[in-house]
RNA sequence: GGGCCUAUAGCUCAGUUGGUUAGAGCGCACCCCUGAUAAGGGUGAGGUGGCUGGUUCGACUCCAGCUAGGCCCA
C-alpha cells in the first residue's frame, strides 16, 4: 500500500508558522529577489496611499494593505516589476495635538523646533509600529525605505508643487472662519473641540427694512424683518439676513410696525415677545425678498442684505437668520455666494476692533450686554432672555470657542479652469467600481476652493515671504528654488531656525519695491496638499516607479481625501490624474452592517486575529468579501474563514502526501496516457485558471475565492481526489495509472499553490516548500511566475461525456444513501449498483463500463435497459430514464484495497486478496 | 438636510438584456467511513428576496416612497 506520507501539518498553526515564514522572506531578502528576477520586466506601479502615522493598524488598514498586497503579489508573478513603496502620513494636528498632551504645561515654553523634534519622534515611533504589523499581514514591499512626508527631499516636493501652483495663479488669499480660542489666542481643529452647556443670550433683533417691498407697500408703518441671536456680539459683523426660499413668510402689523418673519414661527415669536394684538397683513415665500435692503441695526449707516440659503430652519429663531461671513461656516459659504464682505471686527483676543465702531476694545462677550442695551434704546430689540445650549468650547482651557474670519491660503478651482480640467482628467481615469467616478465627479463639481493652510506648527511651511517695506507676498522661481534647496538640505525645520534673509539668495529684493527686509509666512500646508503631492514626491521622484501610477486602491472616503488632493496638485501642474486607474473599497463594519465602535463593542482587532489565528486567515476573510461595499467582519465570519482555510490546507496536505515517491523528473507520465478522468481533472483545472486568472486581472477577488473554493471541495474533494485513492493506494508505486495521477497532482499542486499564492502567502509558500526541490525553480512561491495556461490540457468533447458520467454518479450517490439508510449497505465499497438506462446515455456508459465502479467508488457496476428495472429501483428525479438498484456487493473484502471482488482468496499467496491485488504484490 | 452606495437562505457569495419550482459552498441535521483521521464521503432540511406601493400578461430584476446601515458633506 502507498498510503500518503508527509511533514506538511494538518494543524496549520499559523501564529507560530507565519513569524519562521517572515524570516525566511528577510533572510532571502524577498522583496530585493523579486525586484531582481522582475528587472526589465513592463512595471505596474500601485501607489500606496500613506497611512497616518499614529496608533495600532486597525481592522481597514488592515483590509486596505492587504487587497494592495494580492494586487501586486499578482501582477509580480503575472509578469510586471511591481515595486511596492509604502508610506506614511507623518505631519499634522492629532500628533501635534498628543504630544502637547503629553507635554502638559511645558508646552507653552517649548520652542517651535523643539516641539517639532518631538513631534517626529512621535511619528517615527509609530511609523515603526505600523511597519512591523503591516509586515506582519505578510505584505511584501520596501518596509526599509518606505516614502515619509516628514523627509526632507518630501518636504521640499511640498515647496515645489506649491510654487508651480502659484506660478499658474491658482493660489490666493483670503479671509475665512476658523475656530478660534480668544484665550489661548490659537486656530483650533475641529478634533480640539468639545461641546459643552453654556448659557447665552436669546434676542431678537428687528432689522429696519429700506428697500420697497410690494406686499407690505401700502402702509406706513416702519418695517422690520426679525432675526433671532444667541450671540449678540456678532451682530457688529452682520452683512447680510437669510431666508429660506420656499418657506412662507408674514408680515403682521402690530402696535404702529410692520414685522416679517416665518409663518411657521408666529405663535412663538409672538408669545415670546409679548404681542398681543396684531394682523398678519402679507403673506409670501422667502424668495421674494432676496435682495431687500436694511439698515444695520448697530450701524445706520451700513446695509444688511437679504440672502436666500437652504440651511434656514423653521424649528428656532424666527426664520430669518442673521448673517455675518466672518463668524460662521455657513453664513461664510453663503458671502461667498452673494460676493458679500467679510468683515471681522474682533482680534485675537477676543476685543473688538476700530471696525465694531462704538463697541471698540470691549472684550466680546461683555460686549453682548452693551449690545443688549444698546439695541433696547434703539427700540430694535423685542426680546430679551437667555437660553442653555450646547456649545463649542477649547479642549485645553475649556473656554467657548468662537469663528473668526482670518487670512488663509486657498487653491481656487475655476481659475484657469482647474476644476474643468480636474473634470476632463477625471473622465480618462478607470474608476472601480464605476459609481465611483459619479462620487468623484459630483465632489469636483461642487467642492469650494481648497483652503491649504494651517495655523499650526507640525507639518510643511507655506513658502511664502512678505516684504517688510511694501507688505507684498514674494513668491518667485528665486525664492522658491532657494526653499527648495534649504528643505532638500536640513528639512522644513530650516524654516523655523533661519530668518528670512538667511533662507533668501543673498541681497535678494522685493521685486515690487526693492525692499530688502523680509517675513516668513507662519502658516503651514493642508496635510491633504502634502499627500496630494505623493505622486510628485514617490513617482517622480524614485527611479524604480513610474509616474502616472496604474493604479491607487484606497477606502471610498478618500474620494473627498486622497483621490483629490493628488488630482488637484496633479491637474494644477502637469494637466492630468496621477493615475491611470483608482479602485475602491468599502469599510469593515461589524456582521450587522454598523461600523466598528467601543461602545458598541464590536471592534475586531486584526492584531488580535493574528495572534488567534494567523495573517492568512485575515488575508482569505478579505478575499473572500465583496469590498466594493463595506465589509462585515465577526468572530463568527472569522471561524467560517478558518474553517474554508483548512479545507484548502488539507487538500494541500492530500496533494503533498501522495507524492512522497514522486520524482517529477523520472516518474512523469505523458499526457496521452493518462486515464480520461485525469484528463478530465486537468480539463476542469485548466479552465479554473483561466476564470481565475479573469477574476485577478477584473479585481474581483471574493469571486476568484468562491470558484477556487468551490472546485476544491466540488471537483476535487468529492470526486476527482476521492476516486483517485484506490489509484494511488493500492496500484503498484510505479505503474502508470498511479504515476499519472502523481503527475496530475503535482501539476495541480504547483497551479494551485501559485493561483493562491497572493492570498494565502504564508500557506502557499509553506505548500512550496514542500515541493521536490529538483523543479522548485525558485526558493519562494512569491517568485515563481504564474501559472502557465496549457491549451492542452483542454478538451471539451471529453469534458461533456464525462460531465455525463458524472452526473449519473450522483444519481448513484442518492441510491446508494437509500441503500445505506435501508442498512443494506454502510461503505459504498459495499455495494455492487445495476445501471438501467436507455439510448445514447447507455451507449456511453456501457464504452466505461469497465471503469465505472472505480468512477463510482463501488466494487461493480452492470448496465442494463431501462425496460429491465425492477419496479422497486430507484428512479432519478433528474435524468430521464434512468433507474438504479443498489445490492450488496458480491464476492468478498479484498483486505487490502476494502473492494469486494469474487476473486478474493483466488491467489495461493495472498489467501484476503482481490486479483488486481494480488497481482500488484506479485509483482513487487 | 444633501450626494454616492448597500439590503437575496444562519454565513460568504451567484443570479445574463424582467419570463417556467431563486442557485453554490460553508454551517446545520442525519447517515457512512476510520488508509487525507482534531480528516474524508453521502443525503437532506433551510429564502414573505428589507418594507410598501406602482409599471407589466409577468419583477429579486424597472420606477417611487419608506426603513435600516455605510462613506462624505452640511
Amino acid at each position: 500500500m502507498n498510503l500518503p506520507q508527509t511533514e506538511f501539518p494538518m494543524k496549520a498553526n499559523l501564529p507560530q508558522r507565519e513569524p519562521e515564514m517572515l524570516k525566511f522572506w528577510a533572510d532571502i531578502d524577498l522583496y530585493k529577489a523579486i525586484r531582481s528576477v522582475s528587472k526589465g520586466k513592463p512595471k505596474f506601479i500601485l501607489h500606496d496611499g500613506p497611512p497616518y502615522a499614529n496608533g495600532d493598524i486597525h481592522a481597514g488598514t488592515a483590509m486596505n494593505k492587504i487587497l494592495k498586497d494580492i494586487i501586486v503579489k499578482y501582477k509580480t508573478m503575472a509578469g510586471f516589476d511591481s515595486p511596492y513603496v509604502p508610506g506614511w502620513d507623518c505631519h499634522g494636528q492629532p500628533i501635534e495635538h498628543n504630544v502637547e498632551k503629553q507635554l502638559g504645561e511645558k508646552a507653552k515654553t517649548i520652542s517651535q523646533v523643539d516641539f517639532r523634534k518631538l513631534c517626529q519622534d512621535y511619528a517615527m515611533r509609530y511609523v515603526d509600529i505600523q511597519r512591523e504589523q503591516f509586515m506582519r499581514l505578510g505584505v511584501s514591499g520596501d518596509w526599509f525605505d518606505p516614502y515619509l512626508t516628514l523627509k526632507h527631499e518630501y518636504e521640499a516636493t511640498n515647496v515645489k508643487t506649491f510654487g508651480e501652483l502659484y506660478k499658474r495663479g491658482l493660489v490666493y488669499k483670503r479671509r475665512k472662519p476658523i475656530h478660534w480660542c480668544v484665550k489661548d489666542q490659537t486656530a483650533l481643529a475641529e478634533a480640539e473641540i468639545e461641546y459643552k452647556d453654556e448659557v447665552s443670550p436669546s434676542i431678537y433683533v428687528k432689522f429696519p427694512l429700506k428697500s420697497e417691498f410690494e406686499p407690505v407697500k401700502t402702509f406706513d408703518e416702519p418695517k422690520f424683518i426679525v432675526i433671532w441671536t444667541t450671540t449678540p456680539w456678532t451682530l457688529p459683523a452682520n452683512v447680510a439676513v437669510a431666508v429660506h426660499p420656499e418657506a412662507d413668510y408674514v408680515a403682521i402689523k402690530t402696535a404702529g410696525e410692520i414685522l416679517i418673519f416665518a409663518e411657521a414661527r408666529l405663535e412663538v415669536v409672538a408669545t415670546e415677545t409679548g404681542i398681543a394684538d396684531y394682523e398678519v397683513v402679507a403673506k409670501f415665500k422667502g424668495a421674494d425678498m432676496e435682495f431687500l435692503k436694511c439698515e444695520h441695526p448697530l450701524f445706520s449707516e451700513k446695509e444688511s442684505v437679504v440672502v436666500l440659503a437652504d440651511y434656514v430652519g423653521l424649528d428656532t429663531g424666527t426664520g430669518a437668520v442673521h448673517t455675518a461671513p466672518g463668524h460662521g461656516q455657513e453664513d461664510y459659504l453663503t458671502g461667498l455666494k452673494y460676493d458679500l464682505p467679510a468683515p471681522m471686527p474682533v482680534d485675537a483676543a477676543g476685543h473688538f476692533t476700530k471696525e465694531a465702531g462704538q463697541f471698540a476694545g470691549m472684550y466680546i462677550i461683555k460686549a453682548n450686554k452693551a449690545i443688549i442695551e444698546y439695541l433696547k434704546e434703539k427700540n430694535l430689540l423685542s426680546y430679551d432672555t437667555e437660553i442653555t445650549h450646547s456649545y463649542p468650547c477649547c479642549w485645553r482651557c475649556k473656554n467657548p470657542v468662537v469663528f473668526r474670519a482670518t487670512e488663509q491660503w486657498f487653491i481656487s478651482m475655476d481659475i484657469d479652469d482647474l476644476r474643468k480640467e480636474a473634470l476632463k482628467s477625471i473622465a480618462d481615469v478607470r474608476w472601480i467600481p464605476d459609481w465611483s467616478i459619479r462620487r468623484i465627479n459630483s465632489m469636483v463639481e461642487g467642492r469650494p476652493d481648497w483652503c491649504i493652510s494651517r495655523q499650526r506648527s507640525w507639518g510643511v511651511p507655506i513658502p511664502v515671504f512678505y516684504c517688510g517695506d511694501c507688505q507684498e507676498d514674494v513668491v518667485t522661481e528665486e525664492t522658491i528654488k532657494s526653499v527648495v534647496e534649504l528643505f532638500m538640505k536640513d528639512g522644513a525645520d530650516a524654516w523655523f531656525d533661519k530668518s528670512a534673509e538667511e533662507i533668501l539668495p543673498q541681497g535678494y529684493t522685493c521685486p515690487k519695491c526693492s525692499g530688502k527686509k523680509f517675513v516668513k509666512e507662519t502658516d503651514i500646508l493642508d496635510v491633504w496638499f502634502e499627500s496630494g503631492v505623493s505622486h510628485e514626491g514617490v513617482l517622480k521622484t524614485r527611479e524604480e516607479l513610474k509616474w502616472p501610477a496604474d493604479i491607487y486602491v484606497e477606502g471610498s472616503d478618500q474620494h473627498r481625501g486622497w483621490f483629490q488632493s493628488s488630482l488637484m496638485t496633479s491637474v494644477g501642474v502637469y494637466h492630468r490624474a496621477p493615475y491611470d486607474a483608482v479602485l475602491t473599497h468599502g469599510f469593515v463594519v461589524d456582521k450587522d452592517g454598523r461600523k466598528m465602535s467601543k461602545s458598541l463593542g464590536n471592534v475586531v482587532n486584526p492584531l488580535d486575529v493574528i495572534e488567534k489565528s494567523g495573517a492568512d486567515i485575515l488575508r482569505l476573510w478579505v478575499a473572500s468579501s465583496d469590498y466594493t461595499v463595506d465589509v462585515a467582519i465577526s468572530p463568527d465570519i472569522l471561524k467560517h474563514v478558518g474553517d474554508a482555510y483548512r479545507r484548502i490546507r488539507n487538500t494541500f496536505r492530500f496533494m503533498i502526501g501522495n507524492l512522497f515517491d514522486y520524482n517529477p523528473e523520472t516518474d512523469a507520465v505523458a499526457y496521452d496516457q493518462f486515464l480520461e478522468l485525469d484528463k478530465w481533472a486537468l480539463h476542469q483545472m485548466t479552465q479554473l485558471l483561466k476564470t481565475v486568472t479573469a477574476s485577478y486581472e477584473s479585481y474581483r477577488f471574493h469571486g476568484m475565492y468562491h470558484t477556487v473554493y468551490n472546485f476544491f471541495t466540488n471537483e476535487l474533494s468529492s470526486l476527482y481526489l476521492d476516486i483517485l485513492k484506490d489509484r494511488l493506494y493500492a496500484s503498484a508505486a510505479g505503474s502508470r495509472e498511479r504515476r499519472a495521477a502523481q503527475t496530475v497532482l503535482f501539476e495541480m499542486l504547483q497551479v494551485f499553490t501559485g493561483m493562491l499564492a497572493p492570498v494565502l502567502a504564508f500557506t502557499c509558500e509553506e505548500a512550496w516548500s514542500y515541493l521536490p526541490e529538483a523543479v522548485r525553480k525558485t526558493s519562494s512561491v512569491h517568485l515563481s511566475e504564474w501559472p502557465v495556461l496549457n491549451e492542452d490540457y483542454l478538451d471539451a468533447e471529453l469534458a461533456t461525456r464525462w460531465d455525463k458520467i458524472l452526473k449519473i454518479r450522483d444519481e448513484a450517490s442518492k441510491a446508494l444513501e437509500e441503500a445505506r439508510n435501508a442498512k443494506l449497505i454502510g461503505n459504498s465499497l459495499e455495494a455492487r449498483v445495476e445501471l438501467y438506462v436507455d439510448g445514447a446515455t447507455k451507449e456511453l456508459l456501457e464504452q466505461y463500463e469497465p471503469q465505472l465502479a472505480q468512477m463510482f467508488i463501488v466494487s461493480s457496476i452492470d448496465v442494463h435497459s431501462f425496460d429491465a428495472a425492477p419496479e422497486d429501483a430507484f428512479k432519478s428525479d433528474t435524468i430521464e430514464a434512468l433507474a438504479i438498484k443498489v445490492f450488496a456487493a458480491r464476492g468478498s473484502k479484498c483486505e487490502r484495497c476494502w473492494r469486494y471482488e469474487d476473486t478474493v482468496g483466488e491467489s495461493p499467496e495472498h489467501r484476503g486478496l482481490c486479483a488486481r491485488c494480488a497481482g500488484v504484490l506479485a509483482g513487487a
